[in-house]
DNA sequence: GACTAAGCGAGACGGTACGTCAAGTCTTGTC
DNA sequence: GACAAGACTTGACGTACCGTCTCGCTTAGTC
């Protein structure tokens, strides 16, 4: 018995444009303005490969978000011992993405994303780094004693990106005041 | 000395059923999903009259979240002294929203609408009572030394606000761990 | 016994204006493409002025065509004693509005209205001197033995201006040939 | 036995459809009152689906003119020899469509599409028979002596055709003044 | 001279249809 | 059997007009 089926296998040339075309389109246009039409025109494909590989448009915005397609930045944060300045080195790397009007609407329409599809949230904040950065060297911060135990690093770091998109929603962002935040909740304890 | 143009007025009863259709069809199926004909059917009115006073489905919104028809919930924070155990209540009324899968889909479906219509996002925070309720409550705190000199207090709100979106987007939400986080980023000082 | 009424009478600057916009807008865009929106709007005029006096569209292209507003031409025919030659002067006149892209669009449109509108069907041979001018002066070129006793004049009239209106309809058209239709149906007995 | 199915290519069975519910909503409505969305909906078909394959309304109806959905009536004319009985044949057939109100309304309403479509114009007169049928009787009549050389059979065809049409507009018509117009015509040479 | 009541410009209203776009499903023919 | 192509039904978009119905103003008799 053998599970070797008949005939060609998944295009991975397709996959590769059909993703490339997704991340250009959700860029340029924003999450609402996707189309799968749009998506299949540009990257050559039919409609029913699209559908036969993923279930929806946020599908492939979470593939997207897994393979780093929509964001050039790093979001890895250095830990130079200085707790407050490397967090405030990672904060840094969300706010170049918002003070151009451009990305500011990228992270927007990426939140929107993930209102209407689950696989989008599930990578939302990890595919920024919270988790495996910021959540990560505030647990050192812990351990170092800068943080004091039992500091809740995962909560801090939501809530850290929380006040950013927060503020990105109602279109008022002030690099400076978010760098206060950071500041207060981490330090002066 | 009166401005007024001659002609038939703007139809108070049509506003009121627009506005009613609206909050009842965003809090049944979500803001994809909601669409204008389908408000237009339910309030058993015309498109063009929808259009002739809102600009967009999230102008809708906007108006429904200025007047309280989404929330039943009263956002409004008493003031017992205790700044902690006062924000834990506001804080309160947002997860006993979410805790309920509509109560959590309806924060999304708000966001999702905040994400694509800035008129929604001016409202957001303000809707659930950050700026007049929370930052106001932390700000006595200042005033009454609970809080140091120099807390950025509307920061804070949008942090606090800021993470249970990020963890709702998630899908992932745990209440005693916000309420950890209030009191890490409030207490202990 | 009086049946007078108090207040104003009907507005001739209204009436006035309103089918001086029919006319122009007809002759501009054609029947379809006639709105009493665009009228009303032309005519600086509300639209309830325009359905308090008129039933339809119909109607106004009507009372355009008996007050002689969509055509410029005069189409009484001379009685210089040669029936052919006068009919054919007749006929000139017509050749000459469908000579005219416009103009031919001007005819099919009337013929539209016509199509729709009794009031309209009723005025436009009428409109176009067939029974006044055409029928008129055949009838005198069977007084004076051009024409034999008992031809039927007015279906001769119809037939002529119909012939012309068909070719208009099929966009084909040829003044040489409506000639060698007059001279055949009138000539040559 | 065909199982046929919808597919990339044209569908057979949507067009069918299409022209059968087009040629149907005319006959019963007429043009004015024909909607592609009536036709859709009375098809089971998508709008799309027609506006992939028709520019317009009139190229609808020109389609059924041509494949003879619109009249039951076969205009081909015998040739008995009598070219005068002939000719009144083939107006018979035209009256006894016009005889009918709704046969009259038929024919008025075809008119207005032509006056607004010029596909439906190029297929009127044939679709009546004028060229084919009558035309081509009145030639043979030039042949055979029934007729002088240099007879405008085509503009006597259009002549005959288009005094009913005229008629037919201003909602009088007599069968009898018709045939004496044929015979006027043709006849006492 | 005040009091009607209709005509008027304006335009809001509930509707229908427009022509377009995209959704997701289904076929065809090619590789 | 995956693929590019694209026809199909469905349904929403935002716009244009329909014909009706107020509004508040102006004006022309009647009292």
């Amino acid at each position: 018995m053998s599970d070797h089926r008949a005939g060609p296998t998944r295009s991975a040339a397709a996959r590769e444009s059909i993703l490339d075309a997704t991340a250009r389109l959700f860029r340029e246009q924003g999450y609402d303005h996707l189309t799968i039409e749009g998506i299949a025109r540009a990257a050559g494909v039919g409609k029913q490969t699209i559908y036969r590989w993923w279930p929806s448009r946020g599908a492939l915005i979470a593939d997207c978000l897994i393979e780093g397609r929509l964001f050039d930045v790093d979001f890895d944060v250095p830990n130079t011992g200085e707790l407050v300045s490397d967090v405030e080195t990672w904060l840094g790397r969300i706010l170049a993405i918002i003070e151009n009007p451009d990305g500011s609407a990228l992270l927007r329409s990426l939140v929107g994303a993930a209102t209407e599809d689950a696989a989008v949230g599930d990578q939302l904040s990890a595919s920024l780094g919270v988790e495996r950065s910021l959540a990560e060297r505030l647990s050192i911060g812990v351990t170092d004693g800068q943080l004091p135990a039992g500091t809740p690093v995962e909560q801090v770091g939501d809530a850290i990106l929380g006040a950013v998109i927060v503020q990105s929603l109602s279109r008022r962002s002030d690099p400076e005041e978010s760098r206060r935040l950071v500041r207060f909740i981490l330090g002066a304890r």
